[in-house]
DNA sequence: GCACGGTACGTTATCTTGTCACGTAGGATG
DNA sequence: CATCCTACGTGACAAGATAACGTACCGTGC
């Protein structure tokens, strides 16, 4: 893993993502207690997708695999996480709270992972699958590859 | 679970398939084993993607886990099998062997996975992410939602 | 015939990932 | 203060996947 990358986030750039937790989870009704915070914080920090039980370890103390899996859903379930299934890890949404579908970049390499606008791939997708009678509600794209940094490297 | 759906494979079509693997798999100068028929004709006649160790079960005796899994790699090596991610689960190749790129609509209600041509959708995708440096090796797209057959019920 | 090397597969053990069921603490509401 | 709800703790376990090593078999060259 490397040392240090360009896409970390900074100490502001972590800051704003937790304000912007705080009010997406009033807005929606929910309480941002202590631990559903320093999860997130650890995914703002985390320089890579993290693993559930690596979470779970950075927690401290003895907490169990239904906290960490609990802490995940609800995070998940208001956008502020998103979850890469071809690594069984979870990741800080960049942009505070997106839609159900999110696209990712995962280098092979560094293993980063970035957040992405396909621009109209979506819609494509979802026009071609309509006219094939499939209702799309939720679509994952995670592609693998080389990401700038590495590819220069 | 739908007793039978429109896109369940006919006899006559797991046949093709079948035929096709011997094909694909000849021409890369592989063996396609007892065990590796088995496992892929186990595959096509599933009416929804396949979970490793239902299939070892299905292999009867006493298989043990690496049997399947090695299995598995190789026929997703020739292609012939697509592992679905966010299932856990594995499926046969409907047009015989793609590409590194596959893209799958999985029906939330009856569970069956199509595997699906989006036109242009990878080709933007894969631009897109070259104007951000990024370099696409392979891309999973896996969407969920209702399936013709179920939206009509 | 027989040593040699390669591929496929068996076997054991272990690791990682995820879930179920139930119990408790604390705040809000009446 | 009884009641309800949400969050979280805890123990047990199920499901998914891999590592390491051994064996059987087949072909090649001698
Ligand atoms: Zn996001
Ligand atoms: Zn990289
Ligand atoms: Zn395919
Ligand atoms: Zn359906």
């Amino acid at each position: 893993m490397m040392p240090l990358m360009a896409h970390a986030h900074t100490a502001r750039e972590k800051a704003r993502l937790l304000r912007e937790a705080e009010r997406v989870c009033a807005a929606a009704g929910e309480q941002f207690t202590p631990l559903r915070r320093q999860v997130f914080e650890l995914l703002t920090q985390a320089h890579a997708p993290a693993k559930a039980y690596d979470l779970l370890a950075k927690l401290g103390g003895d907490a169990k695999p239904p906290t960490i899996y609990r802490t995940l859903e609800f995070l998940m379930k208001l956008g502020l996480v998103h979850r890469i299934e071809s690594l069984n890890a979870f990741v800080a949404c960049d942009v505070g709270a997106c839609g159900r579908s999110t696209i990712f970049l995962i280098c092979d390499r560094c293993g980063h992972a970035e957040e992405f606008d396909a621009g109209h791939a979506l819609v494509d997708l979802g026009e071609a699958a309509a006219r094939d009678g499939f209702e799309i509600k939720r679509t994952m794209i995670e592609a693998t590859g080389l990401c700038a940094e590495c590819k220069a490297a």
